[in-house]
DNA sequence: CAATAACGGATATTATTTATCCATAATAGA
DNA sequence: TCTATTATGGATAAATAATATCCGTTATTG
């Protein structure tokens, strides 16, 4: 059971945007090199933070992503499943049909009780990351850093946010 | 995020030598047959069973496999861990320490709280398999079964399974 | 119009998963 | 002891998924 470092990319990414000022946006490169990670894979995983309507990206001259939606209201569930995916991690291929004591159709109208039992943990592993949002995520950060990091992250923000008149 | 079919493999692995009579045992191709899954496969399972103290194994002619302990003492959560292993499935690559703003080590000493959100996650997840046994397992699955099913079964495993005078 | 920047599709590269084979070791029974 | 049986471990191959990059197109600003 894995994930992709992608969701890991997002994260930071996403909590970095919710300190932008408000109509400012960052550029994919500026965002790729804030976290020190390749340009066009972090560019990837932006498209799909767009299509999942978690970051709103704007072509063109002074264009960039932001923030979608106010940080109280994405949760890493919502970038998890942006990222990777809603498909279960546990995939029933229905073993209990097939073999020589294989269940007829008739049996199986309710989910095999393996499948069941994978299916309510992921959820609950769901419920979890979605009570964490963005919020709560750049609070901690915060609490990690210090203020003289706090302040140069702010200068970087300055230096690259891109903000349309 | 994905699980791998050997653990559905082996949880209905391990739920079908939980119906075995004591001191009975199942070979590998038989297991497989049963499953209608590939016997070599299925055997590097079982080995990975047998290496976590899930089933214990015996070679040579009436060998096979049994469970090394009595089903209520084993969770889907073993089973899972015996063939995926237990490292968890996000890998912080501590993207924070690196950019142009990266933290020094000395304001990284608390885990990076994304990653500390998706581990705790995942605790909860791993325990809501370790409280699904494998009597839990067996009892779900005979509820679905008809009786007639289940005679077949019963009658398949006088058939297979091998016994030590 | 020129410069910038996201988008979508195609493609390459590298891991991981899935699957198989074989030589070896152990065991039961004849 | 001999033979048939069965798990073990290692090596290996094939298929699939994750990781990473490139480019032509489209949209936007000034």
């Amino acid at each position: 059971m894995k994930i992709g470092k992608g969701v890991e990319w997002a994260a930071h990414t996403c909590a970095l945007l919710a300190l932008l000022p408000p109509g400012a946006s960052l550029p994919g490169e500026a965002l790729a090199d804030f976290l020190g990670v390749p340009v066009p894979y972090l560019a990837k995983q932006l498209q799909a933070l767009s299509r999942a309507g978690i970051v709103t990206a704007k072509r063109g001259a002074a264009g960039g992503y932001r923030l979608a939606r106010i940080p109280e209201t994405l949760s890493l569930w919502d970038i998890t499943a942006a990222i990777e995916g809603t498909a279960p991690s546990f995939r029933c291929t229905e073993v209990r049909r097939s073999g020589p004591c294989g269940a007829p159709s008739a049996e199986c109208n309710n989910p095999c009780v393996i499948a069941a039992a994978f299916y309510s943990a992921e959820e609950g592993y769901r419920e979890a990351l979605a009570a964490v949002n963005l919020t709560d995520v750049v609070a901690g950060v915060a609490e990690d850093a210090s203020s003289k990091r706090k302040q140069r992250i702010g200068d970087w923000i300055k230096q690259n946010a891109t903000s349309t008149a």
